[in-house]
Formats: C-alpha cells, structure tokens, sequence
RNA sequence: GGUCGCUUAGCUCAGCUGGUAGAGCGCUACGUUCACAUCGUAGAUGUCGCAGGUUCGAGUCCUGCAGCGACCA
C-alpha cells in the first residue's frame, strides 16, 4: 500500500477525496446538543458572508483559510468548533451587476418594474449564487455547510423586521430630511461609510458676491476694518469674496456667513448680497461653525448641498433652496441658462458666466478629499433628502465601553484605538437605499397620514381603518441586515437551541476595511438585542497585495485566482503560502506575474511533508508498531532529541495560535518539520530502521517515528490540512492504541503532553555542531562527497566520546566518517576546537598543507578571539556588571569562558602545527 | 487639517515584554548515497531611513527630520 505513494505529491488526486471523507464524516456539523446536552465548550466563527454573486478572490482565500486554521486547530483541542457560512444579498453591488445585464439587452430596470426586477434578480441569485460557497470547499474551508444562510431568507427577514421595528419603537429610528450621500449613479442614498473620501488635486475658486446698495455702508466698514476680501468693483458696487470647490452649488447658495466674533465682518452681519447670475439677493449672517482663518473667513451658504451649511441654515433660519435633480443636473429651481445641465458641464458655465461679470477673485490648487460611491466610484454628491436613520449615540455606548474595558480585544491592537475614535464621534446612521433589492423597509403609509411600523404586514390602518396602504418603497442598506449576522444565521428572534448554544461567538476573523462597516455595528446589535458582544477577539488580517504593493483588483488585472493555484499547486500550498505570510498587522503580497514563484515555497513544503511521510510509511512497513512506551528504555539519543523538540514545536505552535501569530505558526512548524524532523531525524534514524539492525534499536525507531510523525501532522493539520490527513490515514499505529477516526478530530498535542529533555537536546546540539563543522571542512578543502574520513577527538565533556560512539551510524550518514576514535593529531590534517572545548583532528595528508592549514585557522583564531573581545570589554564594563540583570551577567561569564576555552586550544593547536 | 502606521540582506518581509540581526525567494559552488532536484550540503550580502536622546546596553523606548502609506474630518 505504502509503495504506491507518488514520488510527487500530487494534490488533486487526494484533495477532493480527502474533503469528501471529511464531509461525509460529519466532522464539520455541529449541533446544538453538542454544548447543550454533552457540555462541550463552544468555539464559533461566523463567516464574513461574501456578496452573493461574488467569485472566490485572494482576499477570500485569505480570510477564509485565516478562519478555518482557527476552526480546525479549535476542532482538535475538543471544542465544539463551529464555522457557520453564508452570503449576503449585498443590495446595491447585486443590483448594480443585474441593471447592467439588463443595460446589454437594451433594458432598465424601470422598463421590467420593481416586481419583474426584484424576481429577475432572485434568479439571477438562485443560479449563480452562492458558488462562492463551492469554491470555499476547495481551499479546505470546514464550515458547517448544513447551517447555510442568505442574508434574505426568510428567517433573517424575520430578524431584520424584528430589529427595525424595535429600535423605531425606542425611538431609536426615525424619518427625516437631511443632508446625506447621494450616488447620482445608483440614484440612491448612502451612509457615511459608503462614501470613501479619495485625496483629489481640485480647484479652489475665490468668488466675488457685490452687497446690496442698502448695504454699502456696512460694506465700506468691513473694508475699513481690514478686510482685502472686501472691495469695490468697477462699477463701483462694493463685493465680497467667498471660496468654494464646487462653483456650480452657488446657484442654491442662500446666504454668506461669518463668525459672530470676527471684528472685520461685525458691520456686515446682515447686510443684503446680490447673488450673481440668480437674481436672488441673500442675507449675511454669523456662525460659530466658520474658521475665520480659512479663506477670506467668508462662507457661501448652500444648504440644500452640503452637510455644514444645512446646519447652520437650522441654526440662522436662512432658506433651503434645492437646485439639483437626483441624477445631479441643475433642477428648474436654478436660473434657466443653467437647467438641465450636469453637474460639472454647470461648473464650467457658472465659472464662465462668472468670468464675463468679472467676478473672480482668483483660484488656487487645492488637494481634498472627494468622497465617491463604495460601489460604482461615481462623486457623491450631498444632497438633501428625506431618508430613515438609525440614532447611534445610545447603541454605541456599550459597543465603546466593550472596547475600553478589555471585554472586546483587536488584533492588532491598534485597531482598538481606531474602533474607539469612531465610536466616540459617531454620526447617526443612513439606512434607507432607494433601491429594490434588499429588505424592504416595513413601514406603511396610509392616506390618513398615518404611518404604520410593524412587524406583520398590516392590511388596515389602525387609526382610520383604511385599506389603501402604501409600504415605503426603499429598501435598507445592506449591512443592516449584515450586522445582525452574528445571531440572525441562529433563528433569532427565536429563542432556539442554536443560539442558546451558539451565541455567543469567539472570534471575528476580518479586514479592516469592514471594520466599521461591519464590526462596529454587530457589536452594536450584539449589546442592544442579546445583551452581550457577538464575540470576544477581533482579529483584522492585511490585504493582498501584488508586488507593487496595489491591492489585488479586478479592474487593474492584477488578481489571482485561489481555484487556479488550488488546481495548479492544491490547496495546500495556497495556504501554507498565505499563513506564512500572515505577520500580525501585515499585507499579504503575492507576485501575480510570477504565481509560481508566489506559490513554490508552499508547494514545497507540502511535496516535502508528503516525501517524509512516504519514506517513513516505506521504511516503517507493515509489521506491528509498539506502543512508545513499551520501548522507553531503548530510545537513543535521536529518539529523546526529537520527542523532546515535538514537546516544543507543540508548545511553540499553542502559544502562537492563541496569539493569532499565524505566520509565526506556519514558519515554526515549517523549521520544525523540514529542519528538525526531515534534515536530522530521519537522516539519523534511517540507518536504524534496515532490516540489519538491533530490534530493539530499531523497534524503538519505529516507535518514536510513528509518534513524531502523528504529532506533526497534527500540528500542521490546520494549515495544510489535505497532505497532513492522507499520510495520517496510512500512518501505522501502536499496538492497543486507540486511533482517532480522523486527524480533522484528533487531539491537538498540547504544551505538557510530553515533557522537555532538556539532556537529550543538549548532547544532540553537541553533535549537530560537529556534524556542521566537518561539512564546512570537508567542503573548504574539496573533499570530496563520496570520500569516507576519519576524526580523532581531543578533550571536551566527558560522555562525548561515548555519545559519538553510539552515532556512529549517523555520522557515516550525515558527514561519511568512518572512524571516530580519541587521540592527539597526527600528522597533516584540519583541526577544528568545537564550542564544548572538543577538539577535533581530521587527517587529511595529500589533501592539504600545511601552510593552508594555518591560514585557516588564523583566521578562525581571529574571529573567535573577536567574539571574545567583544564580551570581555562588556564584563570590564563596571556598569554593565552592576546593573545588568544577574543571568544577563551570568550569561556573559559563560560565553567568555567557552570563547576563552575554545581560542586557547585552537591556539595552541596552531602553535604546534607550527612547529611541526 | 487630525490621528496612526511604515522605512531591516538583491526582492518580499519577520523580529513579542530593550541583551547585540533572521526567514523565504533569488544568487554562488558542489552533489543524483534508492523519501524528496518541488531535493541535499556549504557559502556570500545588512552603517536595521537620517540626526539626537534615555540606558551598562537600542533594530527594539523617547524627540526631531526626510520619504512613503492608511484612516478620519
């Protein structure tokens, strides 16, 4: 069976097996009754829902192999470790995506009506969504695929309903008109979040308004009073000078303010200006709001377009005047030259306009920030509008304290400070979409005037008994329903076993990118609706990223598809290359010119893994393993080394993961397996494995092979959880051992499983070090491979000799020496002084001379003797000897009596070679 | 404008609570002794952005500067 093993591990032919095994295991469900009833400790991760339409990309292939390492490393500890998937309706990306198929038939939206559209859009999600989910199998993810949800089924509706319709009732929801975003392109509100500010180089243009005749006076004693922004025209008409980014919004403008405090402006408060180009005149006005140090100190007011002046309108009572139609033209309310115009195309003309009135005072470059729809990129336009809110203030009060006191932690921890700044300053939340697909908001109007919030569909208006309802045609933004994630995928607002069991959560594995989006506002509804956070640790990972440091898009072409590499590399590969690069607070990059190269050293890794354990299942063959226990006495020194370095892999790999120092993981075990378990073990062990040698050696080989090689798999299960778990099911096992169904459920070896031997590690470092040491020899004198030496031993502790002896074998194997026998140098030959004061005589006659010989070890003297140097002057250093920490000291007097030993010898080694 | 982060080997980046620099890739040389050439062995390369400071000791803490970036207004 073990023969058949490829020499190349090839993933697609185990990977969709394995994962079929595990399905079909039922290793990834969890019910209920596993916490209810059997008492197991819970470990919950709900997924981030990808979009519905969405197709596996990198950043998925990060996020989801991030939750299933934790998933299945939870797994093996024994928790009930439950990953629940699903994904979202994502209202306006999913509806975008749909309008513009309908674009290539010639259609809109409004030619099919919001009922034809909404079905349109439901089949569109029933046939392709939801491959997102499919793909997820194929990078390994262990969700539990019986616990599915959509953010629309009807469970999550139930949710959503219930959330609106109590939070309206504490009146913690309300209709108004605001200022809010308002994509001219999607034709629909959006919150803050939605409306991504991007650095722009802009124009800031310097406008003239002439004041009133009535006003002149007050005009001349601002200009008196030290204002350059105030001046007279050529016709003689007195001006003032405000500044804007956006020419075209003084068409709405409805008045001019200045600070109350500001002396060059006291007079002109409530002076009248003739607005050009409109006709209108407007009145001045003072506000706190101003910087008088910005600008002229002078604030055109256009309250219908922008967020400050509306307030300050509220504030002064001066008009609203809305000039802009949805799809941001100028509206009939603006002069007639101007109507019917786009936004920028009325820019142009006002500047213009403006320019032959001899109205501008200048302009300057301007860099800003201009904010843009999450979703299309279209300018944002403010726009006043009546929508629904959520008021925040109240909810995030517990979500802030969570944070402050530890109960919520971030990693990294610097997200605490960017959570706790937003969640101080929070602004109250935009949540009706003038869309059609999502979760129609339930509110209903009746003719009466009434309006009906409830939970079922009314059919009568409960004050006059109409039946003429209308619902509210918006629907609410996404993440509305998104935030409720967290317990709406258990069935609330019923109270089931699920989410008695399951709520809740542990960790939320996540971007940054999201975190207020998303994170934020879950812990809101965590706190307002179950009484408590939906989870515990926050654990935000990077982006991916290519070479250039651009974040992997579509549309710059520089992606990588996670089911290419899967095919091409497997699985595996993907997600070792991922974790291993997974540094707390760091991008991921991944060359997309080049996958190969991105990918190789996780196709590596895994072909390396799969060739230990092909050679181990060869070398081990069929006959029965004992129990190690039974072989205790007759481990060698190799089998006490490796056991005790699994103890620390174990322990290092724990206390990393709890860390989420996943990359750390990844590259501990990676050293562990490659440089511990493969390059040393399994060279030494290989001799002791024949069919020629001492059973008892060789049993105990066997043994403590098996042991090694079963906790390594485990360790390295969560991340490359395919290879690991098909060299598992072949492994042989101890006699009388209970075996575990699967590795997916096999006990994670814990730090104290197997204690530390502290001797063992010692004594092997001795023999690695002169293993090394003849290499480097054997290679600087171009001794051949092939070509067996031998070594005499001078000094150093007293079981080394012994210990050589009995790794004999292994020598022969690791650096082909023959021979190994105590004794003074003789003759012409390469020395070497071991960091155990050894010294170490290779006979080389023929091969060196003399002179080369004494070169070399000059030059080894003096590098030693530099090392020596530098921790001499440290301990000279009164300082450092009275107030270093005592160990540090002591640490030091070691070394310098080791550097002193070794220098010494290798001196008077070249001293007699010397005189020889 | 506010807040925060980054600057370490040719490349991509690690480096936790200060003890005297690491990984992978790449590069050089040798190697096919039957687990693996998706391999093995050995090797080269760093004034840890610049300037100060704290400390016995700083890549690691503090200040300033330069460059880059992120988020928020």
């Amino acid at each position: 069976m073990s023969q058949e093993l490829a020499p190349r591990l090839d993933p697609r032919a185990i990977e969709p097996a394995r994962y079929r095994a595990w399905q079909e295991g039922g290793y990834f469900h969890v019910p209920a009754s596993a916490v209810l009833e059997d008492g197991r400790e819970p470990y919950v991760i709900v997924i981030p829902p990808p979009n519905v339409t969405a197709a596996l990309h990198m950043g998925h292939g990060l996020n989801n192999t991030v939750q299933d390492v934790l998933i299945r490393w939870r797994r093996m500890q024994g928790r009930a470790s439950l990953w629940v998937p699903g994904t979202d309706h994502a209202g306006i990306a999913t509806q975008n995506v749909v309008e513009r198929q309908l674009a290539e038939e010639g259609l809109h939206r409004d030619d099919l009506g919001r009922e034809a559209f909404v079905e349109r859009v439901w089949e569109f999600v029933t046939e392709t969504g939801g491959t997102i989910l499919e793909q997820l199998k194929a990078i390994g993810a262990s969700c539990d695929w019986q616990r599915t949800r959509f953010t629309l089924d009807d469970d999550l509706q139930r949710a959503v309903r219930e959330v609106f319709v109590s939070l309206y009732e504490k009146e913690l929801i309300y209709r108004g008109e605001y200022i809010i975003n308002w994509c001219p392109r999607c034709l629909t509100a959006l919150s803050n979040e939605e409306a991504e500010g991007t650095e722009t180089q802009g124009r800031l243009w310097h406008l003239r308004y002439p004041i009133a005749e009535g006003s002149a006076e007050a005009a001349r004693a601002a200009s008196e009073a030290g204002s350059a922004a105030v001046g007279r025209l050529d016709d003689g008409r007195w001006y003032l000078t405000v500044s804007t980014t956006r020419p075209e919004t003084m068409l709405g403008d409805t008045g001019v303010a200045v600070h109350p405090g500001d002396e060059r402006y006291e007079a002109l408060v409530g002076a009248d200006v003739e607005l050009p180009l409109t006709g209108r005149t407007i009145p001045v006005v003072a506000d706190h709001y101003v910087d008088r140090e910005f600008g002229s100190g002078m604030v055109k007011l256009t309250p219908a377009h922008d967020k400050n002046d509306f307030e300050i309108a509220g504030r002064t009572g001066i008009e609203i005047l809305d000039v802009m139609t949805p799809d941001a033209h100028l509206s009939d309310a603006a002069p007639e030259a101007f109507r019917g115009m786009e936004r920028f195309v009325a820019r142009k003309a006002v500047l213009a306009a403006l320019e032959e009135l001899g109205l501008i005072a200048g302009r300057e470059e301007h860099t800003h920030s201009v904010p843009h729809c999450y979703r299309c990129g279209t300018i944002v336009e403010p726009r006043l509008s009546e929508q629904w809110f959520v008021s925040m203030k109240p909810l995030a009060e517990p979500a802030l304290e969570a944070s402050r006191d530890g109960t919520i932690t971030f990693t990294p921890p610097h997200w605490q400070r960017v959570y706790e700044h937003w969640m101080e300053n929070i602004q109250d939340w935009c949540i009706s979409r003038q869309l059609w697909w999502g979760h129609r908001i339930p509110v209903w109007y009746c003719a009466c005037g009434e309006q009906i919030v409830v939970r079922e569909d009314p059919s009568e208006c409960p004050k006059c008994g109409g039946t003429e309802l209308e619902q509210d045609p918006d629907v609410l933004d996404t993440w509305f329903s998104s935030q409720l994630w967290p317990f709406s995928v258990f069935g609330w607002p019923k109270q089931t076993d699920d989410l008695e069991a399951f709520y809740p959560g542990h960790t939320m594995v996540t971007g940054p990118d999201i975190l207020f989006f998303w994170v934020a506002r879950m812990i809101m509804m965590g706190y307002e609706f179950q009484g408590e956070a939906p989870f515990t640790q926050v654990y935000l990972h990077g982006t991916v990223r290519d070479m250039k440091g651009r974040k992997m898009s579509k549309s710059l072409g520089n992606g990588i598809d996670p089911l290419g590499v899967v095919e091409e590399f497997g699985a595996d590969a993907m997600r070792y290359t991922i974790v291993s690069q997974c540094a707390v607070g760091t991008d991921i990059s991944l060359d997309h010119e080049d996958v190969e190269a991105a990918f190789a050293n996780g196709r590596n890794f895994a072909n390396k893994i799969w060739n230990a354990g092909r050679f181990a299942l060869m070398s081990l063959g069929e006959d029965p393993v004992q129990p190690l226990d039974h072989v205790r006495s007759d481990l060698t020194l190799e089998d006490r080394w490796i056991l005790s370095r699994v103890a620390h892999a174990s322990a290092e790999a724990t206390r990393r993961l709890e860390r989420f120092r996943l990359h750390e993981v990844a590259e501990g075990l990676y050293h562990f397996f490659w440089g511990e378990v493969c390059d040393w073990y399994l060279e030494l062990v290989k001799s002791r494995l024949g069919p020629d040698t001492d059973p008892a050696s060789r049993e105990a080989a066997r043994s403590t092979l098996v042991t090694v090689l079963d906790a390594a798999f485990r360790l390295l299960h969560p991340i490359v959880p395919f290879v690991t778990s098909e060299l598992w099911s072949r492994l042989p096992w101890p006699e009388g051992a209970d075996r575990p169904a699967d590795l997916i459920i096999a006990p994670w070896p814990e730090p104290g499983d197997v204690e530390r031997d502290e001797e063992a590690e010692r004594r092997m470092v001795e023999v690695q070090t002169l293993v090394v040491e003849v290499r480097r020899l054997r290679k600087e004198y171009g001794v051949g491979e092939g070509a067996r030496i031998s070594l005499l031993v001078e000094g150093g502790p007293e079981h080394f000799l012994d210990t050589l002896a009995l790794q004999a074998g292994a020598l022969e194997q690791l650096a082909r020496i023959e021979s190994v026998a105590g004794g003074a140098p003789s003759g012409v030959g390469a020395n070497v002084v071991l960091p155990n004061g050894a010294g170490l005589f290779v006979p080389l006659e023929g091969v060196i001379d003399v002179a080369s010989e004494r070169a070399r070890m000059a030059s080894e003297v003096d590098r030693i003797a530099g090392l020596l140097g530098a921790v001499r002057k440290r301990l000279s250093n009164e300082q450092f000897v009275a107030n270093a920490p005592d160990e540090i000291v002591q640490k030091e007097h070691d070394k310098a009596a080791q550097l002193g030993e070794q220098v010494s010898k290798l001196r008077e080694k070249l001293a007699s070679l010397s005189d020889s």
